[in-house]
DNA sequence: CGAGTTTGACCAGCGC
DNA sequence: GCGCTGGTCAAACTCG
């Protein structure tokens, strides 16, 4: 009866874990589906902002170590997925190693390999349960891999930009102080109703949004340096988590680069930093040494300057057009076309960290 | 005094 | 219309 009763056992365990690998199978082919679907598809399926945030194909991780002789080496991004773009930098004080991972273009990014793949959707919609999980999954996965290998971890961060992605957000603040300012100037009140429909003449002309680029930073300060100047314009209470976001525009003239900052809820060592816009000028050279010159943070293992290193900057225009068609490109010329991204791909990289590895400053 | 932050008010969009 | 939410404004405030 025992052996019976063990047998009943082990099969239920084996149509659990079929179930459970069905259903790991299913999900795998869904995101594969959207993948093939391209970004559009997706922002039909997702409708609000923090769901946009799924529809950031370009995924990649900086993973910084400091070893002994308190070298830094900056592991940038690493590909993974079949829809992004795939680069491993290693970086150090005395030059740079560009690293080419080709095998990992076809990659699922999906459990396999953790060291070597990772798909990350930054994701912050309590609702979407399944992201929320794999996300938290990988990240985990991660830093176990990281911690085994002996290393310090100092910070991880993890890329995803989006194109534009009208479908979710309505870039209306400029209409608005627009309203305000001629408010102001008429300095009466009256006529509201003929600048509403100003404004939403202005909103349906101005229907192309600023990409955005948000970086997933596993980092305990709020506000990371990444050489722009900032002037904080706003904080709000994030919905369902207890770390506000905060509000940043540049504070260079006539740039009008945003970023919002805000610390995960789901993993409160993560900061998602999200830029908006490109800068019209090149980084302040002011501040930069004054940073470099000692520590400022509370935490022994992250000296400023790995902060910086560590800390996303912006982007170009470039990087976001090439972006989406490598995402939704899965035709036969894919990989070739990879191949020639990578060619550029030390560009890129320099103009992401402009200062600090790629480029002396001026 | 200038530059940056804080913080409550305000506004638009959205779902109901 | 109403309430909620994300985003912005701007007066007051802080800091060097
Ligand atoms: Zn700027």
């Amino acid at each position: 009866r025992n052996v019976d009763r063990l047998k009943n056992h082990k099969r239920k365990k084996f149509v659990f874990f079929y179930f459970f690998h069905l259903l790991q199978a299913l999900l795998l082919y869904l995101l594969f589906f959207f993948d093939f679907l391209g970004f559009e598809s997706l922002f039909f399926i997702m409708s609000n902002e923090t769901k946009d945030l799924n529809n950031y194909h370009y995924t990649s991780s900086y993973n910084h170590y400091n070893n002994i002789n308190n070298q830094n080496i900056l592991n940038l991004p690493y590909v993974s997925g079949p829809s992004t773009y795939n680069a491993n930098m290693i970086s150090s004080q005395i030059g740079y190693d560009l690293q080419l991972s080709p095998q990992g273009v076809y990659e699922s990014g999906f459990e396999l390999s953790p060291s070597s793949t990772e798909f990350f959707n930054p994701s912050f919609d309590q609702q979407n349960d399944f992201h929320n999980a794999f996300n938290y999954n990988t990240s985990n996965k991660r830093q176990e891999v990281v911690g085994s290998g002996g290393a310090i971890i100092e910070s991880e961060t993890r890329v995803s930009a989006s194109p534009s992605s009208e479908a979710d957000h309505h870039h209306d603040e400029d209409s608005g102080k627009s309203l305000r300012k001629r408010e102001a100037d008429d300095g009466g009140k009256y006529d509201q109703r003929a600048q509403k429909v100003v404004k939403t003449k202005k909103k349906e002309e101005k229907k192309q949004r600023e990409p955005r680029v948000s970086f997933v930073t596993k980092t305990e300060v709020e506000h990371l340096e990444d050489g722009y100047r900032w002037r904080k314009y706003g904080q709000k209470a994030v919905k369902n988590s207890p770390y506000p976001r905060s509000y940043y525009r540049c504070t260079t003239q006539k740039c009008n680069v945003k970023k919002r900052v805000e610390r995960s809820y789901q993993d409160p060592t993560v900061v998602i930093t999200t830029y908006e816009s490109q800068h019209n000028h090149p980084i302040p050279t002011s501040r930069r040494s004054a940073l470099f010159s000692g520590p400022t943070t509370s935490n022994y293992n992250s000296p400023v300057s790995d902060l910086i290193i560590n800390t996303p900057r912006s982007f170009s225009n470039d990087d976001l057009l090439r972006v989406p068609y490598a995402a939704v490109n899965v035709n036969a010329n894919y990989q070739q076309q990879q191949n020639q991204e990578f060619q550029n791909d030390y560009e890129l990289l320099k103009d992401m960290f402009p200062s600090v590895f790629f480029k002396q400053e001026p």
